[in-house]
DNA sequence: GGTACTCACCTTAGCTGC
DNA sequence: GACCGCAGCTAAGGTGAG
């Protein structure tokens, strides 16, 4: 049975929100991003895009092709709400949305057809909604497969050049049989898992549009992307999509990572931020619900050489203090001296978390056992698995301090030596250091020899 | 010169057990 | 016992999207 898959994707999302508080700002050229010197950009107003800026360029560079741009630090957790009650507004047609980020949207509405309309009533009635509950607009692409109504959504969204700024379509629809038609003329980059390294492969291949690449064998694509982009490029190509909309799409990995304003080349404050960014992986894993077997680190130095190291040490962790245990032996093997720029943990390879072990169990135990070392649940010393137990409890209880009276109520003294206590998610952080004032007489903290 | 953050997926290589 | 092929797992790096 033919399906019919709405893509819809908001217009300028971040700036689009931040202009509703801000309406004077309307019709100027407005970034929203990191600030610093290290920072990018994660939205332009179309405003701001007919200067060549757009999101993922790094704002020193938006700032000279745009000095008149007003910046605006993020707000990622209003971003949130805001993207929660556009995502009521899918849902209230369709159970089967399955989100690609805060600001767009794959729609199966096959089914939906039946009470709403046609897939242009629904698309219609969504931008009007999107638009008269929100005050924000969003562009919509309707076809009968994710990877062509996602392109359909592209060619009817408003752009930008230097001339000025061209209001879109909002709708564009693809019918079924018309796919081939609509695809091929289209550059070959726009299409999903095309990115610059693949399309240098491609470009060597004489392929320029979607229909050059249709019209390649796919052994020759196999040949040259390996086996599994090659195949799967070959069928999109095609219009070949049978990929279903995914509503309940479960994480498998989860991460924080953190670009210091500054190179650091001090051990200790590395630690200081793993520790951190362990406690502040674990408080994710326990809000999901999930434990993890694998940790990986991430370190880019100065020269932007970035390495991963990762470990599976066995038990599922929870924790903030086993996260940094697993990770402590990997930062320790990595030398620091070139200058670190940025530092990453993440967890992945998900399973159940261990039972919990309560606190008070815990310690009644090792009450009845002093002097020595805690006591497990049986009486006897706490192996390490007691221990991981014990402090799921311990951390679940600083979950409910954090809930109740902030995040920066409750924290790890050796992350202070990192200078905060937990990692950044709101502001322009998130997209990048904020401006740091300028150093203390001496320079940046950075002992040892200087970067050759 | 100038490159954030988060997540997914792929390829390759090495190791281990059968 | 040595060797081979294979599968499964882990680690590391790369690519890409938003």
């Amino acid at each position: 049975m033919a399906r019919t898959i709405l893509h819809v994707d908001m217009d300028a999302f971040f700036v689009s929100v931040e202009l509703r508080r801000r309406p004077e700002l309307r019709g100027l050229p407005v970034v929203v991003g990191g600030t610093g010197e290290r920072g990018v950009v994660a939205a332009a107003s179309y405003e701001a895009r007919r200067f060549g800026v757009h999101s993922a360029m790094p704002s020193a560079q938006a700032r000279r092709r745009c000095p008149q741009a007003i910046f605006l630090p993020g707000d990622h957790a209003h971003y949130g709400e805001v993207s929660a009650a556009v995502f009521a507004i899918f849902r209230s047609y369709t159970p089967l949305v399955e989100g690609i980020s805060l600001d767009e949207a794959f729609l199966d509405v096959s089914g939906a057809m039946k009470l709403f309309g046609d897939a242009q009533d629904i698309a219609a009635e969504i931008r009007a909604r999107v638009l008269g509950d929100l005050a924000l607009t969003c562009s919509v692409g309707i076809a009968p497969s994710k990877f062509i109504a996602k392109l359909a959504s592209e060619a009817a969204k408003p752009s930008a050049r230097p001339g000025g700024v061209r209001v879109g379509k909002g709708v564009v629809e693809v019918l079924p049989g018309g796919e081939l038609e609509f695809l091929h003329p289209l550059p070959v980059q726009a299409m999903w898992g095309v990115g610059p390294s693949t399309l240098e492969k491609l470009q060597r291949l004489g392929v320029v549009t979607i229909g050059d690449l249709a019209a390649l064998e796919e052994a020759a694509l196999v040949a040259s992307l390996g086996s599994s982009s090659g195949r799967h490029l070959h069928a999109l190509a095609h219009a070949v999509d049978a990929r279903a909309v995914e509503p309940e799409r479960v994480a498998k990995s989860i991460g924080h990572e953190e670009t210091y304003p500054h190179d650091v080349y001090d051990p200790a404050e590395l630690r200081g931020n793993v520790v951190r960014l362990s406690d502040a992986v674990a408080a994710r894993l326990r809000s999901a619900g999930l434990a993890a077997r694998t940790i990986t680190l991430k370190v880019r130095f100065a020269g932007f050489q970035t390495v991963t190291r990762a470990t599976t040490p066995g038990g599922p962790l929870t924790t903030g203090p086993a996260i940094t245990a697993a990770v402590a032996p990997l930062l320790a093997a990595i030398d620091p001296s070139p200058g670190v720029r940025l530092v990453g943990v993440s967890a992945s390879n998900f399973s159940e978390p261990a039972q919990q072990l309560s606190l008070d169990s815990l310690f009644a135990d090792a009450a009845a056992d002093t002097p020595g070392a805690p006591a497990g649940a049986d009486g006897h010393p706490a192996s390490s698995a007691d221990l991981e137990r014990a402090w799921v409890g311990a951390s679940s209880a600083i979950d409910d301090v954090r809930a109740r009276f902030g995040l920066d109520a409750i924290g790890l003294t050796s992350s202070l030596r990192a200078g905060k206590l937990r990692v950044t998610r709101t502001g322009s952080q998130q997209w990048g250091p904020d401006q740091q004032p300028p150093s203390p007489p001496g320079g940046p903290a950075r002992p040892g020899k200087p970067v050759r």
